[in-house]
Formats: C-alpha cells, structure tokens, sequence
DNA sequence: GCCGTTTTCGGCCCGACTGTTTTCAGTCG
C-alpha cells in the first residue's frame, strides 16, 4: 500500500512550495490530495490499475500523473527537482510549532539552518535574535516548539483523549457565568487519533472562562492568552483551545470548529453560490452582510438548505451531496447497541469472572454478552485448553440460566494459525455461540499469504466473525499487511461477520474500511476485547468509528435483539 | 493544482493572536 508514501510527498512537496512562496492555492491543492490519499481506503495502486486516479477528490491530471509515476518509478521526479533548490530539512523545521514556511527559509538563507540541532543550537547561542523580526522571545518560544516535537510528535488515540477533554469540559461547566460548553474538532467527529482538544463556550464573563481553563490543574503551559481564545499544553503533552463566543454564534462557532476542513470549505463554496457567507459567528446575505443564522448548528445547515449532517460525517466523503438528496444515513447510536460480543475473563487474560461481566453488561442495559477468551496456543494470553473449554461451556450455560435479565453466551476468540487453520478442531467449534478468529502471531506475512491465511479461515463454517481484520496498534504497530477488499469480499461470499474492534488503540476495522464493508453488504459486529468490567464502555468509540463508516443498525449484528442474533449467529453454519 | 447550478477561466475562508513593529507580517486553525 503506497497511500501513504504518495501522501508524505505531496505534503512535501507542499511545505517546499509554500517555503518558495508559491501560491497557496497551488500548495493547498497538494495537501488536499495528501489528505484524500490518507483516508482513502483502497490501494492507491488499485485505483491506478482501473485508470481511475483522477476520481481521488482533489487528484486532477497533474496529480494522478505525479501518482503514476511514483507507482512506476519510487520517485517524482517534481519533488526531485524542488529538492534540488531548496534542501530536504528545511521542511522539518516547519514542524515547530509557531515556525512556518517564512522564517524556515530565513533561517535557511542568514543561518544555513535545516536540522533541528542546528535550529536548537542557534537558539541557545542566540544567534536567532539578530535576524528581522526576530527577538528574544522568539528564541525561547521555538526551544519550547522544538521540546514539544521532540516530545510528541504524534496524535493520541480517541480513548486516551476523550477522558481528559471531559475534565476539562466539567470544570468549565461549573465555572460560574459560563452557559454552552460543547468539544469540537477531530474530537467531535471521533476520529480515531486526534491532534488536540478544541472547546468552545459561551460565557457572560470570557475573562473567567479563561482563568478556569489557563489554571486548571491538567495544564503544563499557557501559549496565549486572550479574550476570545486562550491555547494550553496539556501535562500530557497535547494543546488544546477554548474559544468563548456569542451566543447568537455558537451554533456557528461549533459547525466552524468541529471541521472538518474539507467538510467546510465545501459548505461556504455552496454558501457562496447561494449568496450567502458563512463564517465562524454565522451565516450572512453577500448583498447586505444581513445575519440569516448562527444560533445552532441546525440553524446553519438550514441556512444553506442542507439537514443537520452529524459531525462524524463531516469529512467531504459525500455527506454534503447524500444532505443534499435526503440520503443522510440514519447512524447506529450507542442506544441501538444490545450486546457485546467480545470480551475476556479470568479464564484466560482478563481480569473479572464471567457472572462480574453480566453484571457490568446488564447495568449498560445489554441483553447479551458473548464470553470470548483466547484459545489454546495463544499460552501468554493463557490460552484456554479443550478440557478446560468444555468446562467453560457447561459453566456459562448455567450462568445464564441463573441470571435474570441478561443472557451469557459463550465464545472463542480462536487464533488463525499460520496456515490458515483454526486453533480447536471443528466438534470444539461447533458447541460455540460466537467463533471470532484472529490473527496473533507470525504478523509479517507477505499480502499474499496473509490474505489467503485470513480467507481460509472464513471458510470454515464455524467461523461467525474476524476479529481485529488488520491487527494494527495506533501508535504502536502498523496492520499486518492484508488485503482489506479481499477480506471484504470474501466476507461476502461466506456469510462471515468483520469485527469492528473498539479497543481504543485498535478500532479496527477503521472507518474506511467499515464503510468499505457496508458498501459491499458485509455485516459488522462492534465488540469491545473488554479484559474487565470498565471496558465495556469502549462501546463509544466503537459505535462512534462505525459512525464514521455511515453504518445504520441494520449494518451491526450486535444491534440485533437476542433471538435474531441467535439465527444470524447460525446462519453461516447452514441451521 | 483543482474544479464546475457563476463551467474550461477565475475563483479558491478569513479572523485571532503573537511578537515585533510603530502599522503589520507570520502563523494557526
């Protein structure tokens, strides 16, 4: 898969057009196909082979020339050429926070700067002071900038952000004077991975607001301070934004906040040849500058003639034009969700009996749980043997017998080994409810093998669903290399569920790629790998990624009252 | 460089904040 590859060049070749100073327009054109190329969720390469490169939103002729000859070459030779003028650390200096394209290339040309270091060590020195425009307080604010690079340099997954951004958004609902508090940005739209954290209020006294925010105790350092908006670092290393705003604006503030960016540009195009303007206090008539709108957010899209477009939608991947027609999705909630298919107990690597996981399943209001720990040779994981598995059976069944309002199913959560085979044989299978295979071991199979492994698997009339499809760890480990289409089209051939895995450093499949399957009639079970009671709850940023993907309820099997589970579950064994 | 209910040229978002300046350039979102 070259998506990225192709995408880390445009973006690229961007920074070194903006650093020469040419138009925006040319170096926005760049970026906006790096990020269609990013969220794209087929094989670029794919694309290519149908000659249908100029599809890609923001790919025109030049790009999908510039594509193809990166899938032919390794290479562009465009890019060759502005590295030729201009050299390749330059652009990392744009990294530092505050340090854009200008001063890159003045420090580039008075002090032939282009690695951090150098940065680094001219600035201790105080070199940089003497340069225009330049003072001491620019020093200290790019030492700071290049210790925040150093330190982190990545997004934080959706589920180690959420619950700070919540203190935050508490603490602000108390603070006095303070009406609306709503998080906005890539939060909002539960992206999988966010950057920062963006709030907004409305507030009868900003300056309070601003106090609340600056000094709470999650802060690590103010950037700026103002009346309408104020930046921190957080202590765990991300910034994040309150903005206070009008009330006749908030709706308008939260629509312009919450992005994305595409999403946006695409709605004040369509404002535009509307006669209209659209910008973060409201909506306004061209002719008189006359506010039509800004209250809500409703009030926005109305304004425009569009329905309310839910903010996981908002990534210009056709919500506008689906608004447009009346075909918005009406999105799976985390209300529609009636069990949980995947989680472990003591029994291999969990934390809590089974009967302590109904107990938490049922207070969520859960009809059914699927008990599901790992399967013999996954021995680190304390894989479960035959003996022990048969035990668990007559155990569970039991249990459910026993405990009112909740049923308890009993699973596997058996490894695909190597070859593709499964880790019981077929007469341990079959005595299951729920079978999800997956892959946890020998990551680093070529596409080929690991695709077929996968396949293999789906064949067996025992397997209800893959777990994880593509294994990846957000931050940590890349998926293993697979063949997503493939997997989705054999999914469809044999009646096999995908899961969509909502371990926060997982959620996998990905949006993408859970739009891919619903596009192809694949069904998709959320399960959250839940190892104790607590996790249960990551429920949410499973039902928030299957938004992402435009699932409705019908698409999640896991939504299912338990009696239509149940022949759903036996379908694919043939009743 | 892309794109089209203003279609093959001429648009493409724009306001807030900082640090330096003495009226604004650079950066960010």
């Amino acid at each position: 898969m070259k998506n990225l590859e192709i995408a880390a060049l445009f973006n690229e070749i961007a920074d070194l057009l903006e650093i020469k100073g040419e138009s925006t327009f040319r170096v926005n054109a760049y970026r906006r196909a790096a990020r269609s190329l990013e969220n794209l969720a087929e094989d670029v390469e794919a694309v290519a082979d149908r000659g249908e490169l100029d599809q890609i939103p923001g790919v025109g002729k030049s790009l999908a020339e510039k594509i193809s000859e990166y899938l032919r070459t390794g290479k562009i030779g465009y890019h060759q050429e502005l590295l030729r003028e201009l050299p390749h650390g330059i652009t990392t200096l744009m990294r530092v926070p505050g340090l854009g394209p200008k001063t890159a290339l003045l420090l580039y040309e008075h002090l032939g700067i282009t690695t951090l270091d150098q940065l680094e060590q001219a600035a201790r020195e105080g070199r940089l002071r003497g340069l225009p425009r330049m003072g001491k307080k620019t020093e200290e604010n790019i030492l700071r900038g290049i210790e925040q690079v150093r330190r982190q340099s990545t997004r934080l997954p959706l589920g180690a952000v959420l619950p700070v951004a919540e203190e935050l958004v508490a603490a602000l609902r108390e603070a006095r004077g303070v009406g609306e508090v709503s998080v906005a940005g890539s939060l909002r739209r539960m992206r999988d991975t966010i950057g920062d954290i963006d709030v907004l209020v409305t507030a009868s006294r900003p300056e309070h607001a601003m106090e609340v925010f600056t000094t709470h105790p999650l802060v690590a350092q103010v950037l700026s301070r103002g009346t309408t908006r104020s930046s921190v670092v957080l202590r765990n290393g991300m910034q994040a934004d309150l903005r206070v705003v009008e009330r006749s604006s908030f709706g308008a503030a939260l629509q312009y906040f919450t992005g994305s960016k595409d999403h946006n540009v695409k709605l004040r195009e369509r404002a535009v040849r509307m006669g209209l303007k659209v910008n973060e206090y409201g909506v306004f008539r061209a002719e008189d500058d006359r506010r039509v709108a800004g209250r809500t957010e409703e009030e926005v899209y109305a304004a425009v003639k569009l329905p309310w477009i839910p903010p996981e939608l908002r990534e210009d991947q056709g919500e506008i034009e689906a608004a447009e027609r009346g075909k918005l999705p009406r999105l799976v909630t985390r209300e529609d969700i009636r069990g949980d298919l995947h989680m472990h107990t003591k029994w291999s690597d969990g934390q809590a009996t089974a009967e302590e996981m109904a107990h938490a399943a049922r207070q969520l209001g859960y009809e059914y749980i699927c008990i599901t720990d790992h399967s013999q040779s996954l021995k680190f994981a304390g894989g479960v043997s035959i003996d022990d598995l048969r035990d668990h059976i007559r155990q569970v069944r039991r249990l459910s017998e026993r405990l009112d309002g909740i049923t308890v199913l009993i699973g596997s959560e058996v490894d695909i080994l190597a070859d593709g085979t499964l880790d019981y044989p077929d007469e341990v299978l079959r005595e299951l409810d729920v079978v999800i295979a997956s892959v946890h071991s020998r990551f680093r199979m070529d596409t080929q093998a690991m695709t077929d492994r996968i396949l293999r698997a789906m064949r067996n009339r025992y397997v209800t669903m893959i777990g994880h499809p593509t294994g990846r760890l957000l931050g940590q480990r890349d998926p293993y290399s697979v063949d997503v289409e493939r997997l989705v089209a054999g999914a469809r051939e044999t009646g096999t569920i995908l899961e969509l895995n909502a371990q926060p450093d997982r959620l996998d499949l990905k949006d993408a790629h859970v739009r891919l399957a619903k596009e192809h009639g694949v069904q998709v079970a959320i399960g959250t790998d839940a190892h104790s009671p607590a996790e249960l709850r990551f429920m949410e940023f499973g039902v928030g990624t299957a938004r992402r993907g435009w699932l409705e309820p019908q698409d999640v099997v896991n939504t299912l009252p338990l009696k239509k589970l149940l022949a759903r579950l036996r379908q694919k064994r043939g009743g």
